[in-house]
RNA sequence: CGGGGAGUGGCUCAGCUUGGCUAGAGCGCUGCGUUCGGGACGCAGAGGUCGCAGGUUCAAAUCCUGUCUCCCCGACCA
């Protein structure tokens, strides 16, 4: 490809709108325009690494047993009202009414669709198991899309999506999805962690996330310090405070409960700073309700957050909310913020407190009543550990300083690139996706689903790849392998040499870019830095008088360039794209 | 959805408080000349009716009302 006959539309100008490395410089190197909130436009030269990055994945699921399809985008609302997910994706799904009435929706994802299929085409246990995949564009009308393509209304995500007559089948698929991930991301260069995650509006029993490491990162990361264990902070676990031996003795040294004046002061931190207590002295209740008014009462530490993720299944009563203004009032007598968890156990369905709650020698806590806080409480004495309604449970996210199997917690932002996810039968349960097996017997295919985030893939490489002249990309998703950078262009010599490099390295099947625009050197340097070709050949009329041209890669410096005669340029190129592909996957990462 | 901010040439922004001459700058773009290995310089140009709709006024980019769009913060941090 010559510069002069393709479009990219670099920028010296941050725009506006962007707020992290690769969303500022997709934009400023010409990968991609913004549409509406949310959407964006690939520019010739994004959507070359985006094919790049759709062809690794489509190799590798390939190469691990997926099938690829294509299914509608276009779906029925009928088909999501089946498996009830028309209500748990209502929000987020983009959704229309057609000309005869019917409502339709653009693909959120398609495990309902493909669920659909296995139920009219698989019949028997021979079938099985079966993996279909696709690459293809999906939507969702995000509360908030943000940082470019990271989080955008409009993405492409490649879903697949297996059929398994038995666990030990779907437990053989996810390994080996999880092993082709690992080769994905190994291949297209990003620096990735496999975390422990929770499966959320999937449904399912098991899940991983493959996270790229990176401070843009919407998620947290948790992970021990001798790297043994990972997990998303809505799921990380952490150890049972340490048992203290004397704990019912100095409970028995407490005073009654006492009863303290706190007219307004309803946040943690205010009552800290009236009572001159620490928000680990205290005690915060929480009260949440379900679709059917079934309340649940939460107590975690005041220097604790509750995480919602771990009170649900352990409440087991469907999907929680914090409960209104009304519900809080009636349950604890009080306005919020002043609630308590004294007597809570005979009033509502569930009391669920939290390990370091059960620990704690006495606390500071609201007195369901406004205005008002109580000191003295004692977890077990004011208020029950035990009974019908109460459990004691890690309830509360993790937290600088924490614990799991005694490592030390680190933390760390990442962005989610991939998933995988055991689902069970929740979907073909209820689709009717079912087979005879060897015994004539009709079984439930067990589903397993597996989504890889292909522009994110982009967005996580620039964000683990870039200096403050522009892009550094893995090669194997560098939107060319090579650029030849020609100085001089009106210069004959020069734009011969360059031009017979390029020739020379299109025919050995090298990916490359010659800029044989006719502009001064410098801004030709700035665009190659900005659109961060790995490897660069430099054509310029100094060297090509002693019959050299310079070869660097774009990670190293200036300096760093070689001489080699024009002659060899071409070879010289070809070595170091074998050795940058070279570089990548070569790391084995251990998955379980 | 709640709070905040912003919509002015292709891009980044000034002007608006205290309405008033042909609406400005930088970048980009076109032409000519000088330059020419790290985003050159000079000269000459093209390009906006100030998001949209209404209103106030002799007069509106500027004030008022409505509306649309975009961005930020939050949205189940008590």
């Amino acid at each position: 490809m010559k510069w002069s006959a393709f479009l990219i539309p670099t920028v010296k100008e941050v725009p506006a709108d962007a707020e992290i490395p690769s969303h500022q410089l997709m934009i400023r190197s010409g990968m991609i325009r913004k549409l509406a909130s949310g959407t964006y436009t690939y520019m010739p030269l994004g959507w070359r690494s985006l094919r790049k990055a759709m062809e690794i994945v489509r190799q590798e699921m390939d190469a691990h047993g997926g099938l690829e399809v294509s299914m509608p985008i276009l779906q029925p609302m009928e088909l999501w009202s089946q498996t009830g997910r028309d209500v748990a994706f209502e929000e987020i799904m983009c959704s229309f009414k057609d000309r005869h009435g019917r409502m339709n929706v653009l693909a959120p994802t398609a495990e309902e669709v493909v669920t659909s299929i296995a139920a009219g085409e698989v019949n028997s246990y021979k079938q099985l198991p079966i993996n279909l995949y696709q690459i293809g564009s999906k939507f969702r009308d995000e509360f908030r899309p943000r940082f470019g393509v990271l989080r955008s209304r409009e993405f492409l995500m490649k879903d697949a999506y297996s059929f398994h007559a038995t666990l030990e089948s779907l437990d053989e698929t996810y390994r080996l999805m999880s092993k082709a991930y690992c080769r994905i991301f190994d291949r297209c260069g990003v620096d990735y962690v496999v975390v422990e995650a929770d499966s959320g509006a999937m449904g399912g029993s098991g899940s991983q996330e493959f996270m790229v490491t990176c401070s843009a990162g919407e998620d947290v990361i948790v992970r021990t310090a001798d790297g043994s264990y990972g997990a998303n902070l809505e799921k990380a676990p952490v150890d049972l405070p340490d048992v203290d031996k004397e704990l019912e003795t100095k409970r028995i040294g407490v005073g009654a409960m006492e009863e303290v004046s706190t007219p307004n002061v309803g946040t943690i931190e205010d009552v800290c700073a009236f009572l001159k207590t620490k928000p680990a002295e205290m005690m915060k209740t929480l009260i949440y309700a379900n679709a059917d008014g079934a309340v649940v009462v939460a107590v975690v530490r005041g220097d604790h957050e509750l995480n919602e993720f771990k009170l649900t299944p352990i409440a087991g009563l469907g999907e929680l909310e914090l409960a209104d203004e009304a519900t809080i009032v009636k349950v604890s007598g009080a306005k919020v913020g002043f609630a308590g968890p004294m007597g809570m156990a005979e009033k509502v369905n569930k009391v669920v407190i939290d390990h370091a709650v059960a620990a704690m020698v006495s606390g500071v806590t609201g007195a369901n009543k406004s205005d008002a806080h109580v000191k003295n409480v004692v977890p077990g004495r004011d208020f029950a550990l035990s009974g019908d309604k109460v459990v004691v449970a890690d309830i509360r996210n993790a937290m600088e300083g924490d614990t799991y199997k005694g490592q030390a917690l680190q933390f760390s932002r990442g962005i989610e690139v991939g998933h995988v996810f055991k689902l069970g039968t929740k979907y073909s349960a209820k689709l009717g996706a079912k087979f005879l097996d060897e015994n004539g017997a009709e079984q439930v295919c067990i589903m397993g689903c597996y989504g890889i985030g292909v522009n994110r893939i982009l967005a996580a490489a620039i964000e683990g790849g870039y200096d403050e002249n522009g892009i550094v990309w893995p090669i194997s998703i560098a939107p060319f392998e090579v650029l030849v950078t020609s100085v001089n262009q009106d210069d004959d010599a020069v734009a011969g040499a360059a031009e017979k490099i390029y020739e020379q390295l299109r025919a050995a099947g090298v990916d490359v870019l010659l800029d044989d625009r006719v502009m001064r050197g410098g801004v030709k340097f700035k665009d190659a830095d900005l659109i961060g070709v790995p490897i660069r050949i430099t054509v310029g009329k100094r060297g090509v008088d002693n019959g050299e041209v310079e070869i660097k890669l774009r990670r190293d410096d200036r300096d760093k360039s070689e001489n080699v005669t024009i002659d060899k340029a071409a070879d010289r190129a070809r070595e170091l794209v074998t050795m940058l592909y070279g570089e990548l996957g070569r790391e084995s990462r251990r998955i379980d």
